[in-house]
DNA sequence: AGCGGCCCTTTAGCATCGCTTCATGGACGT
DNA sequence: ACGTCCATGAAGCGATGCTAAAGGGCCGCT
């Protein structure tokens, strides 16, 4: 049973001739002639009948042509379906972020996507090396990643990329630390510290690198410390410096965080998702929400 | 939006994977691979996407997927609509019979269809030339029609007969007349009265025709009548006979009815239809209770 | 880590199908 | 009786959907 074929029977019943039928179908009558011939073959009985020059349907006919309009209902409801499922406000987003972002951002995100009335949100933190925040797109409509602004880009072949946030990366020392006492802070003044650097292969690995390469000689990394308030725990100890974001850390008195003034160190947060994620109204809208939240502190 | 692209999907979403799908659907996976490529182009997202080494649907392809639930289900509908429009008991049967077939047996059988709780009925009154019967199925599931028994069939290319009843035609004269003396009638004794005949080439021409024949010399036919009940009243005056049936004639006691003992004229009285009018339960159902009200009395 | 198997996709080639054009045969109106 | 309109059938062509075979990714096994 072929729509096509229900589709002729359709307008041969409202048109009244195969010959309107087939123009109305942009076809030959000769088409239409034959595709109801084929539709006839599976029939009992005759669905069409000559009433005097005109081809008409017979009682059988009439009640295949009506129950062909609720296939065609049912056609035209399932050609909508995708475009139905991309403005449904009730279909979950998935977001994810890496830790920091995820403490700052998630509490107020969820704020705001209730008081919009947007979806329903799926949350959760991943903290991954660099070249993995890419493949979270796969589980997750938005992920929340971040990079050293001076490091190679995300992949644009095979994600969306929306920034978010460029971020200052500033030098944490503890308030007694000898570095207290300048004024200022250079990258000669921080050449010589112990560092906290992150794991290998994780995102902001590239900032220190760049510290290093601006000094001329590699730093001298004690801790590998990828969550910034374990690092920032250590940094108030004295014992060491860090990078630590400008925004996202958590103000702590027994430490200071300083720019280089020779050097502009930088982290991007961007929201990677599949292209075809932005497609999706809620997740639009969410991302819109995202943005607003994570605007930085107009002071 | 095709149906059989729409079916893939749904094998794909059951299955779990697209080979198991084409081996459900018969197909090899590369066919069904293809068609859900093609799918995919018609749509504005991805509808699957590789799990592991499997293929699986994203959610706007489940979204689709269920859509296309409802586009089998009316499809099912309609391949069942047909034949349940010839099985419904709602749709009317439509009955046509010659005037005295009508005047006998419409009633009765109005009564009968409806103790039997059958479907409506549409009866019509149609007398016309022979030829003209078989044309009436076109407008009518039911026919009732007769001819000569002697004369030509009916065409059975074009039209089912049901035979209903084989009835005697009878030499009708007036109570008065010299012929009511004779204790029995023959051919010869007939022929040369003045008769009164039907119009030429309505059905029951060729029984008179037969008495002819059977004299050897053509008959006097003083008037043409074709409905019986006026052949009746003219026969009455005693100033020509006729040829009446047996049954369907009503009872006058200024007529006597009687068989010719050396020629056995009958007519047939049949049911014509399409051969599709069969197929409907409803007009079987109309058809075994014409039956039965035009059996002939038990007596 | 290497390897084999499973699964999906791609390509090429083939059979079928549906369409158009052209020709034929009825039915209607003039 | 003719011309017109309408539906159908035959022939041919292009498109489509299939199979088979080759290719590549992912997994599990050793």
């Amino acid at each position: 049973m072929d729509v096509r074929q229900l589709r002729m029977l359709r307008e041969l019943a409202e048109r009244g001739s195969l010959s309107a039928a087939a123009a109305a179908l942009h076809l030959s009558p000769s088409a239409v002639s034959q595709q109801l011939a084929a539709l006839q073959r599976a029939a009992p009985v005759p669905l069409t009948e000559k009433r005097g020059r005109r081809l008409a349907l017979t009682a059988a006919g009439q009640a295949l042509a009506e129950a062909a309009v609720d296939v065609a209902a049912a056609l035209d409801r399932a050609e909508r379906a995708v475009q139905e499922h991309l403005e449904s406000p009730a279909a979950p987003v998935a977001v994810c972020a890496f830790h920091s972002a995820a403490r700052a951002w998630f509490p107020p995100l969820l704020e705001a996507v209730a008081a919009a009335g947007g979806p329903p949100l799926r949350c959760s933190d991943h903290d991954v090396a660099q070249d993995d925040f890419p493949r979270l797109v796969a589980d997750h409509d938005l992920v929340v990643a971040h990079r050293p602004s001076s490091g190679p880009p995300w992949p644009r072949r095979t994600v969306r990329v929306v920034p978010l946030l460029s971020e200052p990366m500033l030098v944490a020392h503890s308030a007694q630390h000898p570095l207290a006492r300048s004024r200022t802070l250079r990258v000669a003044d921080v050449a010589d510290q112990p560092w906290i650097g992150v794991h290998e292969g994780y995102p902001l690995a590239g900032a220190l690198q760049a510290v290093a390469v601006a000094a001329g000689r590699p730093l001298e990394v004690v801790h590998r410390i990828n969550e910034f308030f374990v690092a920032a725990a250590v940094v108030a100890t004295g014992r060491a410096v860090a990078l630590l974001p400008a925004h996202t850390t958590h103000p702590d008195p027994r430490l200071v965080l300083r720019p280089l003034e020779d050097l502009d160190v930088r982290r991007s947060i961007d929201v990677l998702c599949r292209p075809e994620a932005l497609h999706r109204r809620s997740v639009r809208q969410v991302l819109d929400l995202l943005h607003a939240v994570a605007a930085p502190p107009a002071a």
